[in-house]
DNA sequence: CGGGATGTTGAGGCAAGTCAATCTAAGTGG
DNA sequence: CCACTTAGATTGACTTGCCTCAACATCCCG
């Protein structure tokens, strides 16, 4: 499998893929974060995404073209595959293959959820639930203090607002009542602090904490 | 393969399987339509997905927990197979492996378009791109003139509502509107025929048509 | 041929959007 | 190292698209 691999390193802001457009890699994230986002024709932006080290994105997909943007939020390393040879790897060995099966339909279910948060959630939910999302995946890679968990924001406000369906002053206004409800604290822009978890989980109406997966990002 | 299927009815207005309850088969959609949601704590609720014959739901996943509430919108008639023996024969089966990895990530291009449907879209733009998608899943099965499709909606103005994130009175609005531009007609409650395809579609702010595929619903 | 469920239409309210004016932070070059 | 620039974030005032509440119409189905 090492034979086939390479190595691609895209620095902030560079596109790894662009909707629309063939893509023969697929890509798994070693270091840094991506955002995915598909654009409308008119300006407005929907982020179906954001990728983090050990997430998986690119060509695992019927189709060479891609469906979506992906776009570096820091600087980024990727292993990469040739996806035809990519392909062959999963029809040369079926438990990779089956392996791969799981990703997705998890990745499905993570997609239900966003749905329904799309769909029929207000605004303070909405930047609950992401928030104990990324906490929750960020928690993964070494457990904090439930007291007081910090959580890494690689992504500007108007990047959460394109993915929360929001925009960027709604989402600024509804950090700052997080803020003054002493549910979080912002030290940088660019960091969170949760200081009430179980208001934090209250306010975003979910029912149990947000299953973590590997991220299958097309 | 026929071994281990069974055939399953269920009437309109049943549970195929519900919400956070164990689910042991996996179900081929053979007669009828079906409605998958999910409900939030208080009345909530988010219809994430219609299926059809040809259709598949259930226990493709990793869990045996269903994720999602799913109703019979009519009779419905499926081709069942037990999980374990499902998930057995995929394994025995690469092939079939491999194809279902194509169907689940058909379902998950299908979802960031339905994500961004939600996130960026105003109810015209939604309920045009939801007439143009049933219209497109319908013809598949029998080509039409493109001057008058009739296109059966076995769903109540309700379930359009929760699927696209709206209200039963927006959406019914968003009909008479579209009555009113000579877009369609409605001669039943359950059926809408498209008189103006490209101003329909251009109402839909879609650039394509939609995709059609097999619908995973999980 | 009722009567409950479903759909339509109208009036008014509100959550989030828009527009606009600061404020802050991160670079950048002298 | 600091003035300057600029992108991003915050806050306020106002608008609006969709929601809510309510009344009425229509469609089924027994």
């Amino acid at each position: 499998m090492r034979q086939i691999a390479s190595t691609h390193n895209f620095s902030r802001g560079s596109l790894l893929f662009e909707q629309d457009q063939p893509f023969d890699q697929v890509l798994i994230v070693t270091h840094g974060h991506v955002k995915l986002y598909k654009l409308l024709m008119d300006a407005r932006r929907q982020i179906v995404g954001f990728l983090a080290p050990g997430d998986i994105l690119g060509g695992v997909k019927r189709s060479a073209a891609a469906s979506c943007t992906a776009e570096a939020l820091t600087d980024v390393e990727c292993c990469g595959f040739r996806r035809k040879e990519f392909l062959e790897l999963l029809r040369k060995y079926p438990d990779l293959n089956y392996a791969f099966l799981f990703v997705a339909t998890d990745e499905i279910e993570a997609q239900n959820e966003h749905i329904t948060l799309l769909g029929r959630k207000n605004a303070e939910e909405r930047l609950a639930a992401f928030l104990l999302m990324m906490a929750a995946r960020d928690k993964k890679s070494g457990p904090q203090s439930t007291a007081s968990m910090r959580v890494p924001l690689p992504m500007s406000r108007g990047d959460i607002g394109d993915h929360l369906g929001l925009t960027i002053e709604t989402v600024s206004r509804t950090f700052a009542d997080f803020r003054r409800r002493g549910l979080i604290t912002t030290p940088s822009q660019h960091d969170a602090v949760v200081e009430n978890y179980p208001s934090l989980f209250q306010a975003s109406g979910l029912d149990k904490d947000p299953m973590i997966h590997i991220r299958l990002g097309l």
